[in-house]
DNA sequence: AAATATTTTTAGACATGTCTAAAAATATTT
DNA sequence: AAATATTTTTAGACATGTCTAAAAATATTT
């Protein structure tokens, strides 16, 4: 149906226009995609051609439906791969991404429905992050950074902003992983760093930059 | 490392190879990838320029250790893919082909070394061909076609020569399925076809087409 | 508003893999 | 052995996706 490439375009793009709201431009695009923005103008021009997104001139670029179904299917099968990959393999939660970006890719409507039964239809993948249904339908929960609980508050750590292996490890060793639950014990006036409690026992002091990086859920 | 499309060409001249053990030309080559004989020749320099495998034009083609090793890789992911969606994602043995031929390009290490061992280890692939090791051994049963077998002689099916979807799904329909155990009851003298015993109650009657495509483990 | 900086696009090139049509080499028939 | 048939290769083209360098458009500074 579409290659690799293609599909890899439209989900970079998605994810700068759920982030963003606006039209996206092309140097953007070129860093999400780690090329050049000649190439960009290039791959726009196809995609467009083909519908998948709404193109002007020097003005930027934004999904239509039939991008935005694409891009979101692509997540689903990466976010579903991911969660395979850390639940049944037994990759570590910083493994799982560069194998899904992959994985993501294979054509088989009927391998992902089997895939996603056999998973027992997860809700979030090993980041945290909410699988789309096969409908396309993200079901968002309302998610707060650490960084802005208040001194007293608590609840389960939910979720990552920052996906990077070194951060993913970092949470890892510190036992900072999703289902945890946390209280904020302290903030420092200073610099924002939090001494945290995990889950009822251990005291835990982390960075402002670390806490700015993890979502929690509250009751 | 190296594409979808050499490490096609290299799984096709290998397999090829075995059946013929002779230099394999470019015609055949061309039939076993659907493609046409000058795209081969292309291919071929490609291959030979990286050394993984000998070439002289007219005179036909054979893989290299290099070439070779690939190969039995390729069809190592491939078969243990099978394997996965057989056991795991209950796919139909005859529906597991068409994704396996994706999933077999996927480069990771990790995750075929995880998968082998999240499958047990499997020696044999759902059409029971064997499934190289990490090394790159693979352990040959000796098996008889079912029409080579004398009446009275009995055995396990642990095989297929032809891996058609119909085939598969003709099998599949009469219970004629990997580790039954038949004998030999009677064997027509005009056409070849053959009164079978399954599991030692079943009494079935196959053509001799068909008992020629399957393989038999005799103890 | 003119000058300058930045972003985006265009033009032309290249790599990979494929093809058709024609040429060359090899195999088979007479 | 010459004629014919078949197989293989070559030449030149095309599609996809990428790039560099230059041109064009837009945004920012003065």
């Amino acid at each position: 149906m579409y290659s690799y490439t293609e599909e890899n375009y439209l989900k970079a793009i998605y994810k700068l226009q759920e982030q963003s709201g606006e039209a996206i431009n092309t140097n953007s695009i070129a860093g999400a995609m780690a090329t050049k923005a000649a190439s960009v103008t290039d791959m726009i021009k196809k995609l467009s051609d083909k519908k998948l997104l709404k193109y002007q001139k020097y003005k930027g670029v934004h999904l239509t439906d039939a991008g935005k179904k694409i891009a979101i299917e692509t997540v689903r099968k990466h976010r579903l791969w991911e969660t395979f990959l850390h639940h049944k393999l037994n990759f570590l939660w910083d493994e799982v991404h560069d194998v899904a970006e992959q994985l993501e890719h294979i054509q088989s409507e009927a391998l992902i429905d089997k895939l996603d039964e056999y998973l027992g239809f997860p809700s979030h993948d090993p980041h945290g992050d909410p699988i789309p249904g096969r409908n396309g339908i993200i079901k968002v929960t309302k998610l707060l950074l650490l960084s802005d609980l208040e001194t007293g508050k608590h609840g389960i750590i939910s979720g990552v902003v920052n996906h990077s292996r070194l951060f993913l490890q970092y949470l890892q060793k510190n036992g900072l992983t999703l289902g945890r639950s946390i209280k904020i014990l302290e903030i420092n006036a200073f610099d924002l760093s939090v001494q945290i409690e995990l889950d009822k026992v251990k005291k835990i002091h982390i960075s402002n930059e670390v806490a700015r990086n993890i979502l929690i859920k509250t009751k």
